[in-house]
RNA sequence: AGGCCAGUAGCUCAAUUGGCAGAGCGUCGGUCUCCAAAACCGAAGGUUGGGGGUUCGAGACCCUCCUGGCCUG
């Protein structure tokens, strides 16, 4: 046990602290909040916010909101670039090891759930990723279509294979990848691995998750927020980018909710009311998804956001956290 | 006022000479081991604008009413 800053830390020290939930569910503002009250510091878990010049469409917290409460893990990557959930696993431990050093605790915001995944040990080691193999198994499937690369997957990993949908191209290719540049199927590469997927059943660290059970509530701020963000110059800011930098369609950044659209829109393929209805319902989507994973993740504590007692709420359960009954000491 | 065209799933539209009402998008649910704001899988949803008629059988043909659009005056 030791005193940081007037706070006693328990025997088991909190390694941090997860704030999960959908996107416009108001995270950003709870967790700037947050970290006003307590000796937080927050680490984003965010696939899309790690793009520089990529602030628009992504909601980035603005200027003001990063100088009240420094995010980590935002603005590491050329949208040219492709991240990672690997990456982002190693990355995010450095973040939370220098956080823990200056004695405070990581508040791990966001809504990108494997990355969650992925810090609560869901990740096992493998070789990452192989741009140039990638390159070619896409070529041979653009080529022979991604049933075929099932197809033979199916003789490399049945094990994998038998798993896959015949049109689940991302993973397929994946499969594929390991196969080809270890020599050994995935199947056995996790076979080998000493640490099982730990899931959502034993969180290291404290996970609460905003969890709007009004749908129609959710939506209408996802559409207003879309609006917004178009209002603000989304198109412009794409617009910017495309003229900087050698950006292409594909490109993990430009398949990002809200740039897919505006891409669309910028190469007049629709029209702005299109942009509008297809960017606001890829944002929908993606809500489900969120919500899909957050039903399934059992050992986060739900909380209501819609109401207007959430922020208290989660002050109160932090402050336990953070601060235990003395019969625990 | 008269004439013409249209009305089918939440939206946009298919449906052979009258023969089991479908698709795309959206919506909902799910999968998820280094692209995950990705990729993939599944499901629900219809009194075919209303009423009447012809027919073994009508989304389709006939009559009538309603609604929208276009044209003419």
């Amino acid at each position: 046990m030791q005193a940081t800053r007037g706070l006693i830390i328990p025997a088991m020290p909190l390694t941090a602290i997860s704030l999960m939930g959908p996107t416009a569910s108001g995270k950003t503002d709870l967790a700037v909040w947050l970290v006003e009250r307590f000796p937080l510091e927050i680490v984003s878990v965010d696939s899309a916010l790690v793009y520089r010049g990529m602030d628009i469409g992504t909601a980035k917290p603005d200027a003001a909101a990063l100088a009240r409460a420094p995010h980590r893990l935002i603005d590491l990557v050329e949208p040219t670039e492709a991240y990672s959930a690997g990456r982002f696993k190693r990355d995010a431990a450095q973040a939370m090891a220098q956080i823990a050093a200056a004695g405070r605790v990581p508040l791990l915001v966001g809504g990108t759930m494997l990355y969650f995944r992925a810090l609560q040990g869901g990740l096992d080691e493998l070789p990452a990723a192989d741009p140039a193999l990638r390159a070619e198994l896409e070529a041979r499937a653009a080529r022979l279509g991604w049933p075929a690369l099932h197809a033979e997957l199916a003789r490399l990993d049945p094990e994998t294979a038998a798993r896959l949908n015949p049109n689940d191209s991302q993973r397929i290719q994946r499969a594929l990848e390991l196969r080809l540049s270890t020599g050994e199927s995935m199947t056995a590469l996790l076979a080998r691995q000493a640490t099982p997927m730990r899931r959502e059943e034993n969180p290291a660290w404290p996970e609460f998750a905003l969890f709007p059970t009004d749908r129609a509530w959710l939506h209408a701020r996802i559409n207003l927020r879309f609006r917004h963000m178009l209002e603000q110059g989304l198109v412009e800011e794409l617009r910017a980018l495309r003229a900087r930098l050698p950006l292409s369609a594909d490109l993990p950044a430009m398949r990002c909710v809200g740039y897919r659209q505006a891409w669309r829109f910028l190469d007049g393929e629709i029209d702005a009311a299109a942009l509008y209805e297809q960017g606001a319902a890829a944002s929908r989507q993606l809500a489900k998804r969120q919500l899909t994973w957050l039903r399934g993740w059992t050992s986060a504590i739900r909380l209501e956001c819609a109401d207007a007692g959430v922020r208290d709420e989660l002050a109160r359960r932090i402050e336990a956290a953070i601060q235990p009954p003395p019969s625990l000491q």
